[in-house]
DNA sequence: CGACAAGGGTTGTCAGACAACTTCGGGCGT
DNA sequence: ACGCCCGAAGTTGTCTGACAACCCTTGTCG
C-alpha cells in the first residue's frame, strides 16, 4: 500500500491537493471500512510537505466524514453509513454515465420540489419563481447573467417547498455541480436552446401558478429529460 | 459582530467544536455570502487556541464549501451555489420540523430509488435485498443489529438502482442521518413496530421482485409515512 | 492622474516541542 | 505456563515561532 513519493506544487492550496488525492484512493476501494489509512509521518513524506498541511488535509476528509482518526491509534476509513455529508466527487462529472446519473438524483429531488411547489408556493415565493424565469428569458444564455438565472429559476422552485433541505440540495446539485458540468462538459447554449428551454420553465412555471402538483412533477421531469439530451448531443 | 471569548475543552477534538460553532453562526444568516469573516489571529483570540487548530476548524468548513480563503486578504463566507456537499446540521435535527422535513427530503429519493431497483434490479441484487429483509426479520428490533438491518434493507434497494450516486445518499440520509434522529428522538422500536415495519418493507420487496415500479414507489413512500408517524409519536 | 514602492495585514507552509493517548513487548509474580 | 503490569515506542492533538507569498492601502514621484 506504498503510493510513492509525490511532489504538488499546483495553484490550489496544498491540504486541498492532498485531500482530492486521498479522496480518490478512498473511493477507488483499496480500502475497507475500519482499515488504517498511513500515518501522518508517513503521508508528510509521501507528499514532501509539512505535517500542519496533511493535517489539514485530513481535517478536510474528517468533514466529510470519509475518515476519522483516533489519538494514538492512527486514522481509519469511516463505514460508508458513517458519513456526514453527500459529496459528489467532481472529477467523476467529466464521465457522461456519472453525471447522467448524477442528473437522475437532481432529477428525482427537483421533480418532488417542483410538486412540493405547487401545492405550497406563497404569492409572494411565486412572484419570486415568475422573477426568476423573467430574468431567464432576458439575459444572454451564454453570460454569467444566464447561467445564474437558469440556476436561481430552480433554486426559487424549491424555496417554494417551504422546506430548507430541498433548497439546501437544490443549490448543490442544480448549482455548484451543475456548474462544474458546465465547465467540463459544455453544455450547449444557443439562442434555440434557450428557446426551448423556456418553454420546458414556463411549462414548470404555469403548473406551480395553477397549484397542480403532478403537471409540476411531470413538466420538471420534461425539463431534465431535455437537459439531458442536450447533454449527451454535446 | 464579535463573538466574545470562548474557552472549549470538551470530548470532540478542538477543530471539530470550533468548526460545528462557526458552522451553526454562519447558518444563523448573520453573515451574507461574500462577508469576510473573522480573521485567523481574530478566531484564536476569540476561543483561545492555536493557530493550527482554528487552521484545521477552517479547513473542515472549506471541504464543505460553506467558506474560501484568499491569501493576504482573509475569509469570506461562499455563495450558497457554491457549496461542495449536501451536509445537513446535526443538532437540528432535534427539532421535529427540521427532523420531518428532512424526512421529506429522503422519501422523493427513496421513493425514486425503489422504482428504479423494480425497473432494473439484477437477480444477485434482489437476493441481497431478500438477505437484508430476512436478517431485519431475524434481528431483535432494539439491538444494533436490527437498526443495521433496517439501513442496509434501504441501502440494498439503492444499489438495484445501477446509479451509485443513489447508494451514496441513501446511505447518508438513511443510514448516516437516521442514526443521528434515533438516538435524538428515539424511535419507537417494540415487537408490534418491527411487524408494521417488517410488512412494509415486505411490500416493498414485492413490488421490486414482481418489476412493479409504481407500486414499488408506493410501498415506499407509505413506509416512510409509516416512519413519520412513528417519530411523530414519540 | 497614474504608476510604483513601502508598510502593514492576512493566509499558506514549515519546523520543533510537548501533551495525551494507544499498542506492544518484556519481566515478574502466582 | 499464564496473566498482569509497566515501560518504551508509536500516533494523534495542540501549541509556538518563523518565513514565504500574497493583498490592500497610502504616499510619493513623474
Amino acid at each position: 500500500m506504498d503510493r510513492g513519493a509525490i511532489v504538488i506544487r499546483g495553484p490550489a492550496p496544498l491540504p486541498e491537493e492532498i485531500a482530492g488525492i486521498l479522496a480518490r484512493e478512498i473511493a477507488s476501494g483499496v480500502y475497507d471500512p475500519g482499515d488504517q489509512l498511513p500515518t501522518e509521518q508517513a503521508l508528510m513524506g509521501r507528499f514532501k510537505v509539512s505535517r500542519a498541511v496533511v493535517r489539514e488535509a485530513i481535517s478536510r476528509l474528517k468533514s466529510d466524514g470519509l475518515v476519522r482518526s483516533a489519538r494514538g491509534s492512527g486514522l481509519f476509513l469511516a463505514h460508508p453509513l458513517d458519513r456526514r455529508s453527500f459529496k459528489v466527487a467532481t472529477d467523476l462529472l467529466a464521465d457522461r454515465t456519472e453525471m447522467l446519473a448524477m442528473l437522475e438524483l437532481r432529477e428525482a429531488v427537483e421533480a418532488e420540489a417542483a410538486a412540493l411547489a405547487a401545492t405550497r408556493r406563497t404569492p409572494l415565493q411565486l412572484e419570486r419563481i415568475v422573477a426568476a424565469h423573467a430574468a431567464f428569458l432576458e439575459a444572454d444564455e451564454r453570460s454569467e447573467a444566464g447561467v445564474a438565472a437558469d440556476v436561481a429559476f430552480h433554486v426559487r422552485i424549491a424555496e417554494a417547498t417551504g422546506n430548507g433541505h430541498f433548497v439546501s440540495f437544490v443549490a448543490y446539485i442544480g448549482g455548484s455541480l451543475a456548474k462544474v458540468i458546465r465547465t467540463v462538459l459544455g453544455e450547449v447554449r444557443t439562442p434555440a436552446v434557450k428557446v426551448v428551454t423556456a418553454a420546458e420553465h414556463a411549462r414548470i412555471l404555469a403548473a406551480i401558478t395553477a397549484r397542480d402538483p403532478e403537471t409540476a412533477r411531470a413538466a420538471l421531469h420534461g425539463h431534465l429529460e431535455g437537459v439531458r439530451q442536450r447533454l449527451a448531443g454535446s
